[in-house]
DNA sequence: CGCTACCGCTGGCACGTTTTAATAAACGCC
DNA sequence: GGCGTTTATTAAAACGTGCCAGCGGTAGCG
């Protein structure tokens, strides 16, 4: 009987009403409590609790300009990269009240065009978004709205603008140098769409690595461009690398999906691995150390990308003047397990 | 000079204004077009290009009762099932126009708690939800509200509600019938909280074969039940498993997660699988198949599972009168793997 | 020919909240 | 006790949109 499930919803008016205070009153004990006196505030609540009262968002949104929500856009949340990205973001909003508005590019323009127009509808109060690739304009109309964008797993081009990302080139390089110190001379680099930029990236960084060795990239890397990143590119990748004859001493994938599934493939065409070709991938995703051969792989600080994006989003939403713009880089970190393994 | 990036947002009004037309008119060329002449309807989306302008999602939201949003409550997103399931939601509900708000429970009951509150203020159209518990109060709070819930993954107990399933009982009697019939008779099932539905089902699926096969499942059966059912988890399961001495003949896991954190911890104790002990999993995740010894699972269709769900929710949502409530129930698949191999 | 139905559009009200200026009450001070 | 100052509360005006009654005009109908 406490809880009046009237069916419909209870607006602050009624509650007022019921309390025998203005609806200004009850917005007060909701936004700015230490104005109301103690014995005000505390019939309020107690008419709230009994009402079931909950803010409606929107009329509050309209009214103040500005929502409690954050649109995050990334490019596969199949990926677990991404998920572990979505799960710090999910709990930093979550504890400062914010709500997530999730949109999944799949890194097509047309998708993550759309998802940025619901974002604009929903007038979320910032972005972070893993662009799908380098045009700035897209964000531009975001920003023109007045809406905070924060870049993740991308560094920023200009300084009024925030982002977390880390370091895909010297990734690459750590990448590929772990291979040629294997003992490899003839490398392949399996990759998504070289229009994103995390793979173009560390094709540049292995690129270096081959060259610091005394190689020539363009002869000692084979670039193997694949439509999608996820495991069924790569064991398709693995059948053309198997297919097409003399293979590379080792293969470095632009991420652990590619990777996983070209080490199917190859251990399918009874290939061993490391032995007949070592192999890496990038992220170091949980699967990829319990994989058929350990994988190795270039470890990313995940989960830290997303709250860190998340805090300096919401700082930025939250102070204004004083947030300084940040453009956060942090370094990757091999992590060698046996699909490296020289011998 | 054709993008009026003022910087400020543009009302309806203005765009009426510009076209020369009433609010109105530019209202119902957003939400009825066929209601305007054609000539009126492309003068005014043309202004509306110009102009830059976007729908105010709050002020719709207010006056017309109900937002273009939706909620997904999961219980792990860290769990490549729930991120199959997730997607299949976005590509449903992006196709439909409609946006997801994503909440993570953790399990949590205080954060599933915390986050139906913020769907509640968001005024969602609609709630799709794994419940993190039987407790059915909470969901009634939201339903009283006037707000369609489907729950997910989760079979409902009343006519009135839509839900949709995976038999779980019969995932669980698969699961162990295929581990006895691989000449096991003492098993151990490796499981998340017993107070989450689908880990009980999935016990009283194995008892019943246990039955079915003449054992008696209070001595054949070891439960071990772990706080999470991650990897991590998984892994000091084996601890524990190996710590406790004779091992079972065979280890049925209540999802892959903790399947491949406890291989990943036989292995790592020097144990042959399966030859020392079998091991199946449930869900069957992409990286199953992928794992050191590939691992035989349950497998269910997720994708599917949170495409239908949207379907039933947004049918429900725009189409109340003729919608017809359903419990949909799949029925999951064995898919024996290594792991599993007799011999 | 009168009646109705429809057409394309207008104008204004309502949605629930926040916020500001104004009011009322309480208080300390000379 | 009048006066200025602070504190607690109120009333009203927005915010941008959706909805509906209703405008004059025209076509179809009996």
């Amino acid at each position: 009987m406490t809880t009046g499930s009237t069916g419909s919803t209870v607006s602050i008016k009624e509650v007022a009403a019921q309390a025998g205070v203005s609806p200004g009153t009850v917005s007060n004990v909701l936004n700015r409590p230490h104005k109301v006196a103690a014995e005000t505030r505390s019939r309020v609540e107690q008419v709230i609790r009994e009402l079931g009262f909950v803010r409606h968002g929107s009329a509050s949104t309209l009214r103040a300009g500005h929502s409690r929500t954050i649109g995050l856009s990334v490019i596969d949340i199949g990926n677990p990269f991404f998920t572990d990205v979505a799960a710090g973001v999910e709990d930093v909003a979550s504890e400062l009240g914010y709500a997530v508005i999730l949109g999944n590019s799949s890194g097509d323009r047309v998708k993550e065009e759309r998802n940025l127009r619901v974002f604009a509808e929903q007038r979320v109060r910032g972005l972070l978004i893993t662009p799908s690739d380098e045009d700035p304009a897209r964000l531009d109309v975001i920003r023109d709205r007045g809406i905070s964008v924060v870049l993740v797993d991308h560094p920023a081009h200009r300084p009024d603008q925030c982002s977390v990302a880390v370091n895909d080139i010297t990734g690459g390089r750590t990448a590929a140098g772990h291979l040629l110190d294997g003992g490899a001379a003839r490398l392949a680099f399996v990759t998504g769409p070289l229009t994103i930029r995390q793979c173009l990236d560390r094709m540049s960084g292995a690129e270096q690595a081959i060259a610091a060795a005394g190689l020539d990239p363009a002869s000692a890397l084979e670039v193997v461009e694949m439509p999608a990143m996820n495991a069924r590119a790569g064991q398709r990748a693995a059948e053309k690398l198997v297919a097409g004859g003399r293979l590379p001493d080792a293969i470095f994938c632009a991420n652990d999906l590619l990777a996983l599934g070209l080490l199917r493939g190859l251990l399918q065409a009874g290939l061993r691995v490391p032995h007949d070709v070592a192999l890496i991938g990038y992220d170091d995703i949980d699967f990829a150390a319990a994989s058929a051969v350990s994988l190795s792989s270039i470890r990313q600080p995940t989960y830290k990308l997303g709250r860190i994006a998340t805090e300096l989003l919401l700082d930025e939403c939250d102070n204004p003047e004083s947030h300084a713009h940040q453009q956060i880089m942090f370094q990757p970190e091999l992590v060698a397990r046996e699909s490296t393994r020289r011998g």
